[in-house]
DNA sequence: CGGACAAGCTGA
DNA sequence: CAGCTTGTCCGG
């Protein structure tokens, strides 16, 4: 399809909404639907015989490699749809995350029900982004993990058209909520999407609002910048503090990252330095114990500060234990028999492909109970479990385990008796009202082979610091702990994790990391295959390979090049691409 | 994705 | 060779 010409414009091309199908198609307008169809709407399109949902992501000219009189017309006009500058970022974006697949950005673009109207604008008069400061004043604000972000966000929204992000939807809508006690107009997206589209003075959501429709923003405002939650976790993986500075850029609009510990992707993008900071210094209170000092033989993970704040039973403590990385053990659901190795004994462990896999001597079974041959298992955590035990007899009173597996909320009778938690990291999205949090083995965080892991501790840091709250209401944060003098926890015993971004960039950029290069993970049987094709440099890992280039655009057009050359897969092979992997 | 059609297997 | 499964291709 040729580009807007002076004819007239009689081609929509299509996106449908069909997963697994990434391609378009063009069809014509009829005459009927003229004043409706235009760049974004929903229609509904026939293809092959049925009748599907999709995005016009153009509107043009017949392609002359494609004859007109073939085109069927489009069947309906169903909703308002994303902007076309959401659709060319949505291009942008596909790229950037290593495919050419508009369909899922287009989904987070779109109204979660069809939109047939706007409704009137509920904007204060005010200019645009475009027509105003032009995106002057970007950069990262470094703030207090328990300061309140409110008057930020109404500074923010005094110099025009918001869109604010929030990591949680829940804190999003409170947000909203307190804006609208201001005086200000709010949307929350997804829900209020036609009012966001109409214009209103601030639209919030969380990591989906990134494609909100907010026309003409003139700042854009990411809160906890830090936070994971903000990268989808499905393929494509991309990051909504990215989207909005890219769409920030576009737009013209200032943009703002806020966080206590600004990741090193904001603190390159931002030239290395905070533009301000609010409170910064205002940390609960963190205490170290160091187990250095522990006897080795004393293998108790209960150290004498959390055996302190166990005894008083006014506290609602939450022990952390991160099993990550250690053995799991697997049981027989039936006859409760541990899986050992037939050879050497040892606990067995469960690949990808449900063998189990002798981790000592490689050897491999299937799954299937060598007592009593059954195959229904059940992972075991002794870690927590034993642990449990010892909280329970440290503390005299209930201990409540919320593992990761058990998906279900602690019913709120339970949580009512017992005020002792043990469980992985997700306890603390959990649990509220809490007075202590105590890491048992913050080693497992600090040290964990990963670049990541500074930031990812660091994080855990203030979301635990939020949860027991100020130092004056008696909360605090016990961490266990072989490194006491780690940079991470001076810098949170301090108040000051400023201190922690120039050596972290200057580590990324010596190594060859993000944000200083680019890395997309790549796993499946057809990984390195799909990596060779690439033509780019790349490493195995013990699922896949990793690949890298000098940049994001250029190691993203290799991977969605490579994955549309034929012969790059086998068949049925599944083969999953991470770009910017969280966890490597 | 899901239909169409072709190639391969089974049973009489 | 009908009747069925399995695989590959393609859609405007």
């Amino acid at each position: 399809m040729t580009t807007v010409g002076t004819t007239a414009l009689t081609v929509a091309r299509v996106v449908p909404n069909v997963t697994g199908l990434d391609k378009h198609f063009d069809y014509l307008i009829p005459e009927s639907l003229r004043a409706q169809v235009a760049i974004g709407s929903l229609v509904r399109v026939p293809l092959h015989g049925r009748r599907v949902a999709g995005w016009v992501v153009a509107i043009g000219d017949a392609d002359p490699g494609f004859g007109i009189e073939r085109l069927m017309p489009l069947a309906k006009w169903s909703s308002i749809g994303p902007s076309a500058e959401l659709i060319e970022l949505a291009h942008w974006a596909a790229t950037r995350w290593g495919s050419d697949r508009l369909r899922p950005f287009l989904v987070a673009a779109s109204p979660p029900t069809m939109v047939a109207g706007l409704p009137p604008s509920r904007r204060a008069v005010r200019l645009g982004g475009t027509a105003g400061a032009g995106g002057a004043g970007s950069g990262v604000v470094r703030i207090g993990p328990l300061a309140d972000p409110l008057p930020l966000v109404l500074e923010a929204a005094g110099t025009g058209p918001a869109l604010v992000l929030h990591p949680s939807a829940p804190a999003a809508r409170a947000l909203a909520s307190r804006l609208r006690r201001e005086g200000l107009t709010v949307a929350v997206v997804p829900d209020e999407w036609a009012a966001a589209a109409a214009g209103v003075d601030v639209v919030v959501g969380s990591r989906a609002a990134a494609w909100a429709p907010c026309p003409a923003p003139a700042v854009v405002v990411v809160l906890d910048e830090h936070d994971e939650a903000y990268q989808e976790e499905r393929t494509p993986t991309w990051h909504a503090r990215d989207v909005l500075i890219e769409r920030a850029v576009r737009a013209g609009a200032t943009c703002t990252l806020v966080s206590p510990c600004p990741t090193a992707t904001a603190m390159r993008w931002a030239g290395g330095s905070v533009q301000r900071t609010i409170q910064a210094s205002q940390w609960p209170l963190i205490e170290i114990d160091d187990r250095g000092e522990v006897e080795p033989w004393k293998r108790s993970l209960v150290g004498s500060s959390l055996i302190r704040a166990l005894r008083d039973p006014a506290k609602r403590v939450v022990c952390v234990l991160n099993t990550v990385g250690r053995a799991r053990l697997i049981a027989c659901r039936s006859c409760r028999n541990l899986q050992r190795c037939e050879h050497c004994e040892a606990a067995v462990r469960q690949r990808d492909d449900a063998m189990f896999e002798c981790p000592r001597c490689n050897t491999v079974r299937p799954k299937v109970c060598q007592v009593c041959g059954a195959s229904a298992m059940a992972l075991v955590k002794p870690g927590v479990a034993r642990l449990r035990e010892e909280l329970h007899a440290a503390a005299n009173r209930p201990v409540l385990a919320v593992t990761g597996e058990s998906d279900e909320l602690p019913a709120p009778e339970v949580a009512a008796v017992a005020n002792v938690f043990v469980g992985t990291e997700a306890v603390l999205h959990r649990v509220r009202n809490v007075d202590v949090v105590a890491f048992l083995d913050f080693d497992a965080e600090l040290l964990a082979p990963r670049y990541r892991a500074g930031e990812q501790a660091m994080a855990l840091l203030v979301r635990a610091g939020r949860l027991v709250g100020a130092r004056e209401r008696g909360g605090r944060v016990i961490v266990q702990t072989h490194a006491p003098h780690h940079e991470v926890l001076q810098a949170a015993v301090l108040g000051d994790t400023g201190r922690l971004v120039d050596g972290e960039l200057a580590r990324r950029r010596l190594l060859g990391l993000p944000p200083f290069r680019a890395l997309a993970a790549v796993d499946g049987a057809d990984a390195e295959a799909l990596a060779l094709a690439t033509g780019l440099e790349y490493a195995a890992t013990p699922k896949g390979v990793l690949v890298r280039a000098d940049d994001w655009l250029t190691l993203g057009r290799a991977l969605a090049e490579a994955a549309a050359t034929k012969g790059t897969r086998t068949k049925g092979s599944r083969l999953r691409v991470a770009v910017d992997p969280p966890r490597v």
